[in-house]
DNA sequence: CAATTTATGGCAACCGGTTGACAAAAGCAC
DNA sequence: GTGCTTTTGTCAACCGGTTGCCATAAATTG
């Protein structure tokens, strides 16, 4: 007899009882096969190339797997295929409100449309970032990359190795998703000269920021147009914190109005003007970006020059789905608009300083 | 000669040169074992089990690996192994900032042991829940509920298949991360009784919360405890808009102090009460729950029940990475402390409504 | 009805690792 | 040198799908 001599043939479960593995371990193709006699590449065929075998066989092979409750195993389907239906996210920080809304958009499509997201931080260090994206591209179909850090050439051969999209940066050769900041500082700065005001301050987001400098660019230009005067100040980090530490260059500015890099920034600025005895708007008018969650907390709420994040994380999103399936542009920038929301924090000087 | 007759014989690259597949076609342990003169076998030993082969063919293959710039095939060891090095976190809602801090947490602890963390929403409902779960289930080792919408039993049906760890809940025979509400409101209660108030009101949150009930039990011992009066208010949602519609109630029900369910409703509260010209905390107190990403950007500054999310998704997931590593507690709750985090909305009440 | 095209299913190789069984080599005692 | 144990590397089977190629059955055509 050809019956291999194997003496405790019982199954040699142990004591206790792992997860999984047990009886109910996941049906394969194979057993889907024998089901419906017929082969396992006809069973593969039959669930992924629609067309490629008869409707009563493939209806025959859809029972069987309803049955045997299948579900395909994703690496084996990702090991001779390379696809895995997946992309990767990344951003500079989770904590700040500014990505939650992007995320949120990119999930959506994703799940939308059959892909998995996957997420990563790079703690806003070019560096892990970049060590981040090179360990999501072994798994992932395409990446995300949100406000990236690190600079233009690593964007550039990431993009090389598989589809890439970038947010909230223009880089030459890579699709891009970006925020059309003139239509909304326009809005900011007209609304700002026409309650009278004169001196405008731009309070600087990190010089690595390519967004800041469209911003400075965007403030100045729609100074100029309506005669007002632009002046820049530098933040030290884009926070709350670094909001409270600029008032001081504000106050000394001379300037009646303020717009910032993004909300945060207006946010402490105002928190330490208000304790320094100073009325918003009555004194002074700030005006954020982003319109971040809980911009409108405040008191006033914040008005702020609002990026449409979430249509910005969709928009990546479809755009890498689409170059995953062939279509779409290989590069080129996706512009969305910006608009003002108008809330307390900006008017006209009652009290000046 | 036997020169096929291609009219261009070029490379027929078409005039875009497609993603990856080139010539830098990633190495493989077969190429390696090449190089090295070795069995490929061999090589996988060398680059997983320590000290199965000698320290001579050890350096031998490591730095051939290194010269052919090898990384594995994650795909390829998740075949035959099952292990995937990557675990998923479904929270209920991705823009609510509760949620931040636990992403953030777990996200650190998961890049910290080399694991990837897979993200997915639930929407709030539990029949999406399910199915993200499900579908994350087939590419992770292990699963992080927080504070779920489906029930005990669709979870512990999970948990039997690979780990789970439940963040915000708990469920009988799931490995569970709680905060400890006990702490933080006998604070924040006996807070409000030294300010001589004496009805609180409690507004919960949606009914499938477990948290909820806990937080209201809570209330009610401590308002016992202080010999204060407790009444119970619902919301309609758990949102900044809940709380703006529950004004109206709140203001019924003759208590001058509120503690919500979470920290939005507080906001939202605040914000509706205040734009009725009441005056917080002078006429009605409000504290929080949870010390949200913005809790401190009202006027006043909202005082809150902190819980720590950031520790939260941290012990969730380092609890998941040691069940997955064969330590650990198979099951039981791990508790975190809660506190009171004493900001500008609550105080003495100056002027009854 | 034979000839030819087309639709359909099967065979087998392959993706890139892991792992149990085994044999060759090395170490060691006597 | 012989016999025995321990290291170390190789062989080959496997994980669960996909896909090119081929044979056969069915459909179409003359």
């Amino acid at each position: 007899m050809t019956e291999p001599k194997t003496p405790d043939a019982a199954p040699t479960a142990g004591p206790f009882k792992k997860h999984g593995r047990d009886g109910k371990s996941n049906a394969t193709i194979y057993d889907i096969a024998r089901v419906a006699g017929v082969n396992a590449s006809t069973v593969s065929r039959a669930l992924s190339k629609p067309g490629r075998v008869s409707p009563k066989t493939q209806k025959l092979i859809e029972d069987a797997a309803a049955e045997l409750n299948y579900q395909v195993n994703p690496f084996a389907r990702a090991l001779p295929t390379g696809k895995t239906n997946t992309f990767g996210l990344i951003v500079a920080d989770i904590t700040n409100p500014t990505f939650f809304d992007i995320i949120r958009g990119a999930e959506a499509t994703a799940t939308d449309r059959d892909y998995t997201l996957v997420l990563a931080e790079s703690a806003e260090s070019p560096a892990t970032e970049l060590t981040a994206a090179r360990r999501l591209m072994a798994t992932v179909d395409g990446l995300i990359l949100a406000s990236p850090r690190m600079d233009d050439d690593n964007i550039r051969a990431l993009a090389q190795d598989k589809p890439v999209v970038v947010i909230n940066r223009e880089v030459e050769g890579v699709p891009c998703v970006v925020p059309d900041v003139h239509k909304g500082i326009s809005e900011a700065v007209r609304s700002l000269a026409a309650h009278g005001h004169q001196k405008v301050a731009y309070v600087a987001g990190p010089p690595e920021s390519w967004m800041s400098e469209q911003r400075w660019d965007g403030v100045q230009a729609a100074c100029d147009w309506s005669r007002l005067e632009a002046v820049r100040l530098e933040s030290t980090k884009p926070t709350v914190d670094g909001g409270r530490q600029v008032a001081r260059d504000v106050r000394a500015s001379g300037a009646t109005a303020v717009l910032t890099y993004n909300d945060l920034l207006a946010i402490g600025l105002m928190q330490e003007l208000q304790a320094a005895g100073i009325t918003v708007p009555d004194q002074i008018s700030i005006v954020g970006f982003d319109d971040i969650f809980g911009a409108d907390f405040t008191t006033p709420p914040l008005t702020t020059v609002r990026s449409p994040l979430g249509e910005c994380g969709a928009g990546a999103a479809t755009r890498l789905l689409d170059l995953l399936h062939g279509n779409g542009e290989p590069a080129g920038t996706l512009s969305v608009e910006t608009e003002l929301v108008l809330r307390g924090s900006s008017g006209r000087i009652l009290s000046p300083l």
